[in-house]
DNA sequence: ACCTGAACACCGTTCAAGT
DNA sequence: ACCTGAACACCGTTCAAGT
């Protein structure tokens, strides 16, 4: 077992407490207790608690982006954009724990420059990421043309962004129709009327 | 001085510290600091942080509310819910600031039931509110026939939040303009032709 | 390299004691 | 009622010491 696959195990132990109890109860002591180890491990991995979290970050975010990517490649037309988004969507109990602790996150990087600069970075690929496929599907006359792409792509995020937050605030505010009929209405704007 | 003055005031010296250091900066011995006093008078006013939060959370909700409800009873038609949500986005510097805030204090609340349903019932009395403009829009002719009005409410609400997540991440994500043409094309979506 | 276990300065909470 | 100041069990961080 090398060094990468240890790293890979505490940033588990961390996101398996955090998901648990919270991250505030998330502390070093706590991930080594999941992990039964001492908290020398833990810090011998990371230099601090910061790095820790932007690893436990960077693994749920390149999951998502490496999904949403494999969705523009089996996906076409409208379609691929449409699923892209529902993949982002707290559709369902897993997918909003992920959220809830997303803005745990979020929340807890507010003050703290290099957290926030991370975020900053993971959502730019994000954007450059939906403005690809949008550019793409411009070209193939799905996407209506004369748009600016890029405030597009970040309008979509946005979009996500704020029903996901409605759902972590209270669950019951929208239901899984809902969120899609809403990301679907936003998309009609965009498309072309042929 | 009575005792809601001196409680308002260990309330404002804890959003002073908070939009200051960050909301982890924000310890009960910096904010008795802040007062110049022992840490005493803190515990004296609030039970524990988490109600010393609850109340902060509850005087910048409570701001915003009424300046929405002022905005509601000056302007007409689709100028009132366009304002309305133009009032909410971090159109500005301090404006941004308060978000940042409030999104530490959203992050802080996960896996906190307690200040998560304070949350709850905030978001309640804001959709309550955009609600009963939409109705009475509609009523007005202003607003399409056949909407779903609590639906429509929320979806207001995400989108500002969402746009606004996105500032507080990245703030030259969307300019001032940017934003308010994001809210007037969403609320081209539900008013009508005429 | 990998890990232990303790020390340090913090933290929220609680509380006996003063006025 | 209002406030002090200390005690308690925590926290992140650091580090000498083991293997």
């Amino acid at each position: 077992m090398g060094f990468d696959d240890r790293r890979a195990e505490v940033i588990q132990a961390a996101w398996r407490v955090t998901a648990r109890e919270g991250l505030d109860r998330t502390s070093m002591r706590a991930i080594a207790q999941e992990l039964g180890s001492s908290t020398g491990v833990v810090t011998h991995y990371f230099r601090n608690k910061d790095e820790l979290i932007l690893a436990a970050l960077e693994q749920v975010f390149e999951g998502t982006i490496e999904a949403m990517k494999a969705c523009a490649e089996t996906f076409q037309g409208r379609e691929r954009l449409e699923q892209m988004l529902f993949l982002a969507l707290p559709l369902e109990g897993g997918d909003r724990d992920d959220w809830k602790v997303w803005l745990a996150f979020l929340g807890y990087s507010v003050g703290r420059e290099r957290l926030l600069e991370a975020h900053r970075q993971r959502y730019g690929i994000l954007q450059d990421l939906m403005a690809q496929v949008l550019v793409e599907l411009q070209g193939a006359g799905v996407v209506k043309a004369g748009l600016e792409i890029p405030v597009e792509a970040n309008a979509l995020i946005a979009l996500v962004d704020g029903i996901s937050m409605g759902i972590v605030i209270n669950p019951a505010q929208f239901s899984q129709e809902q969120q899609r009929a809403l990301v679907r209405r936003h998309l009609d704007g965009l498309l072309s009327d042929a």
